[in-house]
DNA sequence: CGCTGCGTTGAGCTTCTTCAACGATCGTGG
DNA sequence: CCACGATCGTTGAAGAAGCTCAACGCAGCG
């Protein structure tokens, strides 16, 4: 069961004792999604949460005329879709595999009594429950609050506190992923990376950001400078 | 005490024993607030949660340039910042009374003890982020997916659909923190509801909106239409 | 080699905001 | 009780930000 050395480094069961780590192994369940594929779609029952064991996982919503907004991209160790397993309703929102991914599966039945009996877990899963919405907060102030040059600015800070490189940024998904990701569309975020480029606040290689102003990217991000 | 009549009908504290409302009213304070009074500011150290026992509570982000962004309204029975307990960190927002409110504080350390001696008031807790995370999620979609017009239809159909009156609503706040809750400007949404009424789909008198057309709210809401 | 997906660029247009002015309502103090 | 100021909502005109539509270059891959 190579699972467990994964489940060991997941955060959200951080404090688990061994035999609580083989139940856990018992009650998942693995699989492999290719790159594109689908792993649940808004409505679907929500029957159990995920966690993300290799690969990388978009959530999103889709508009009726086919405009996509991401939430979030989760890669390794991070869990997906928990919030339904507590409101035991259907999933809101779309999940599909954006490389070749290994997705565990964890059904509620079996984790709410695994939680019920460890206050640890049910901390742990509080935690990142807060951690989520926090995040939301973020995006709701800046979707609403903020305007492109200002998202783009704020989150490529963001990748770069993540990373070693701290002066050199790589995305890990496409340009058309980060502008459904940052609310807009791909041709919006071009305008703006090469405006951006030709201001001198940073430098585009393809994936590869460098940030040349980071003064300059903080005071945008802020909504205290304006782009001319 | 007459917390405990109150404490009783909060929907997070539901399943607890007698004994341990007791002990809850023994850990929380209350105080009053006067309306337009702060409750508290982002960035506040967040030491504990609180319930609105009465009053009507808004939740909101600040731009730099000083436009508003509601995030939640609460009334009463509803508790908010929860999430602060968890992430032990600082208030993402800011909070401010729209009326004049009587407000529970529940501290977090004794808190957080309660829940790891009840596994059902952790389950609570963990439904009640859960809803939220949800809910948050519409809002996201609505910001990014859709014009005012249809944040509009959306939220005047949730209303008909929270009160007794399926036909009629009432709005509990004015229409410039509509507008904020809607993500946008009064004037905006002045012109909107003007346009809403001329084409016949709703009718406003003050603070009551009537429902003349449901079907076409719907479809709005839904994107299906636009507005001409 | 051609196809397909991705990113870029241009032109025009829609939506929403900004700025300004004005009427109505409400609570307060004279 | 009236008058006043403040807040709130509405309306108009102008401007900005971002979206739509269309075309094109380029790279990877079958």
């Amino acid at each position: 069961m190579e699972f467990m050395d994964f489940l060991s480094t997941v955060s959200l069961f951080s404090g688990l004792t061994r035999e609580q780590y083989d139940e856990l192994a018992m009650i998942v369940t693995m699989q492999e999604y290719k790159r594109g594929q689908p792993i649940f779609a808004e409505g679907d029952e929500g029957n159990g949460f995920y966690l993300v064991m290799e690969g990388l996982v978009k959530i999103y919503k889709l508009s009726m005329d086919g405009k996509e907004q991401i939430l979030h991209i989760f890669g390794p160790g991070e869990p997906f879709a928990e919030a339904a397993v507590f409101t035991g309703s259907r999933f809101p929102a779309h999940a599909l595999a954006l490389e070749k991914s290994r997705i565990i599966f964890v059904p509620r039945a079996s984790f709410i009594k695994m939680i019920e009996a460890n206050p640890s877990l049910a901390m742990n899963m509080l935690a990142a429950l807060s951690m989520r919405l926090k995040k939301f907060t973020h995006m709701i102030e800046d979707l609403s609050l903020k305007e492109v040059p200002g998202r783009l600015a704020a989150h490529i800070l963001y990748l770069s506190e993540q990373q070693e490189d701290r002066e050199s940024v790589r995305l890990n998904i496409g340009k058309a992923q980060l502008a459904s990701l940052l609310g807009t569309i791909p041709e919006t975020l071009s305008r703006i990376l090469t405006k951006l480029s030709k201001q001198g606040l940073l430098n585009i290689d393809g994936p590869v950001i460098t940030i040349l102003d980071r003064d300059g990217l903080e005071e945008l991000s802020a909504g205290e400078t304006r782009l001319k």
